[in-house]
DNA sequence: ATATAACGCTACGCTTTCGTAGCGTTATAG
DNA sequence: CTATAACGCTACGAAAGCGTAGCGTTATAT
């Protein structure tokens, strides 16, 4: 049932995800659906829950190989055009919906997780600098490729990850 | 009328665009509203068109100089939660619109026009390396300010960019 | 075997929104 | 002063969607 429910918002986006298409395509009638679900914003929110993937954190020793490692995973998700489309979805909706606001939150949340670790690690080997805050850190990463995710996600696949990482180096690098 | 429009989805946002509410705003009949436009649809676009604010180019006499100039004169856009909102909104549109994609694409294309200017002149003062594309070097330079303005609107105020623009500038710099 | 729970189907009522028709009223041009 | 153009208002028709009612049918449990 959830299933059949996410693949729809994969599919169709959030606005075009409705319980009268849902049923149609499930084969299951729209008066089972609302037995299980109060509504359908609960609905959504429950077959979105968990579905974008939270990426590993790697641990090849030196910051470096750890960034590379982890904008690398990064790929296939940005690269994901159904993802990308809910997740625009979500984020517009989330400045205006309180209900999607939190949904949205919870992902963006757990999405973090890996970076910070890799940038607690970094600091203890003392490759990266203390003085500049983890989010801000966070931006200076992913930011660029985040960007381009976004304006020209046809580009993802040739963003260069080693070229970028050699620079994100020189800028983290401890300061004296 | 046009005017009155533009208030409408700045306010309420593209998917609360109604013709209905703008009649009950603006005072003007409904009907005289799809005497001047054809549908909803090209009424948004027309009230859209050119509300997006392009940046101006600085010229400060370095790259650096016109980089913190720059991104300083983005805040102000950045900031505005109207903005913010109406742009999500055509960005995840456009990912299913053609009609929309258009649109965003234009507003999206005048808005690179400064920072290439700048990266040019910078490139012709040996400032900036020139084994980058400029689009790349667009994205090293503005994708933290923009995934900040996305994830973390209400810190916007907060970016610190000189620091960042320091950063820049330390890979940026031409290669031997 | 039978009671109970779950499901399917059709049909609603309600709301929103688009876009149009008809007809009367007000500006405006000359 | 009058013809014409533009506007306002009410009322529609049509399409989506939400969520519910009523009633019949199928599993399931014991």
């Amino acid at each position: 049932m959830l299933d059949h429910a996410t693949e729809l918002v994969l599919d169709v986006g959030v606005s075009g995800f409705t319980i009268d298409e849902l049923a149609k395509r499930s084969g299951v009638a729209k008066t089972t659906i609302y037995r299980h679900f109060p509504s359908r914003n609960e609905l959504l929110i429950a077959a979105l829950d968990g579905q974008i993937p939270v990426p590993d954190t790697p641990d090849t020793g030196t910051f470096g190989g750890d960034l590379v490692e982890f904008l690398t995973s990064l790929v296939p998700i940005f690269e994901d055009e159904a993802i990308r489309m809910v997740s625009l979805d979500l984020l517009a909706l989330s400045a205006r919906e309180p209900e999607i606001t939190e949904l949205f939150q919870a992902l963006a949340t757990g999405r973090s997780g890996p970076l910070d670790t890799m940038i607690e690690r970094g600091r203890r080997r003392g490759e990266v600098r203390t003085d500049m805050d983890a989010l801000t850190l966070l931006e200076l990463i992913e930011g660029p490729m985040f960007m381009r995710s976004i304006m020209r996600p046809d580009q993802i696949a040739a963003f260069d990850i080693e070229s970028h990482v050699e620079g994100v180096l020189r800028v983290v690098g401890p300061r004296d």
